[in-house]
DNA sequence: AATATTTTTGGACAATGTCCAAATAAAAAT
DNA sequence: ATTTTTATTTGGACATTGTCCAAAAATATT
């Protein structure tokens, strides 16, 4: 394992524990067993650090959200309950999203290429899912993806402060509940049957 | 104006500026024409500052949500509209309200002891409103709430992510939307024409 | 007018992220 | 094998942050 990356996998496990602003570079380094400028050799700057790890980020979840001919409900659920584990494991990053985007200049450049391409993906496969005649034809898509949206970017933010009794694993299953009821009014019978066969499956 | 007044007031000004953790006691005092010591003398630490502020915000809140025999859905919309509107206020509490609960220890006390107050109150009003007729009695109302929850807590947060081209006004107007737009499947006949009032009232 | 209380001040403190010249280790060239 | 070049690591410095405190100044009370 190269210097770089034992930085990387010692930043986000303290990150995730404590909180990215309440880990400081001294102590990242006492942990690691190095001196501060060492990490500062590799990463310049603590964004730096943070950087790297949100484009860790990124390129698992553009691993898991591939397009698809004939998406169903199934793979798109399966999509976002692998979409959320990656948020746990980054947690961090989506904790402090919001100072993130405001200060951390490598992402927040990053973030508007990225934004575009991430909702309209969300709009694409809805639009999908009504092709296939999973969703009503009257459903309203932009309602649904922008409060998918909302969902995806804060339910953990949302579940550190109101679930955090909560296992990782319910955490997960009370969200992905939550966007089971949301599209429940919009699915049509075929996409009931899915969307119930999904949710019996696993719970 | 009290001393303690105006720091409260120039501090809401400039954290709602730059956000809590971007602008120093330092800069907080000169624009105050006075000195860093002088504010500890009134708030000993920064989150005594902000705890300051965030009971500021809870108060003007609970004025808006009172409890209510016959609410209607105008009432509940809006006082949502209020609701939004004081987060605008406030809105770095908002933008920071993560990271607050996470170290302000006297916010986080006093927020567990307000949360359960309030997410059953918003069970209780969804009650209210089933009893009127208005919504339909099969109505999942754990699921109203709890994505009631998360929108009124991150729609700022979202917004400044996603929408910061939108006016304020727009903003608010664009989660209101949502919010109709989440209840729509679970109005009676009755509750749908309240809420389609309601919309075309406005806009 | 003297005393007590409240408010304001300047300067210190430790901790933070960042930076840099020098030392060391490793690799490449001779 | 020895020298030169490059890559990595190090200790110490810097400005900035929130916090703290003893003394000064202002105000209130006696």
């Amino acid at each position: 394992m190269t210097t770089k990356k034992s930085i990387l996998d010692k930043a986000l496990e303290m990150f995730n524990e404590k909180g990215i602003e309440y880990v400081g570079m001294r102590e990242l380094a006492a942990s690691l067993n190095m001196r501060v400028s060492n990490i500062t050799y590799y990463f310049p700057t603590k964004d730096d650090l943070v950087n790297q790890l949100s484009i860790n980020l990124s390129q698992l979840n553009s691993e898991i959200v591939v397009v698809q001919e004939e998406l169903t409900i199934s793979n798109f659920l399966d999509m976002l309950e692998k979409v959320f584990r990656n948020h746990i494991k980054f947690r961090c990053l989506l904790l402090s999203f919001v100072h993130l985007l405001q200060r951390n200049h490598f992402i927040s450049l990053r973030y508007k290429n990225t934004e575009k391409d991430r909702s309209t993906a969300i709009l694409r496969m809805l639009q999908s899912l009504m092709e296939s005649t999973l969703l009503k034809t009257d459903a309203d898509l932009d309602f649904l993806a922008s409060t998918l949206a909302l969902i995806i970017r804060f339910w953990i933010s949302e579940a550190s402060v109101s679930h955090s009794k909560l296992s990782e694993q319910e955490q997960i299953k009370h969200y992905l509940n939550i966007v089971i009821k949301l599209f429940l009014p919009y699915v049509t019978a075929k996409g009931k049957r899915e969307l119930v066969a999904y949710y019996k499956s696993r719970y």
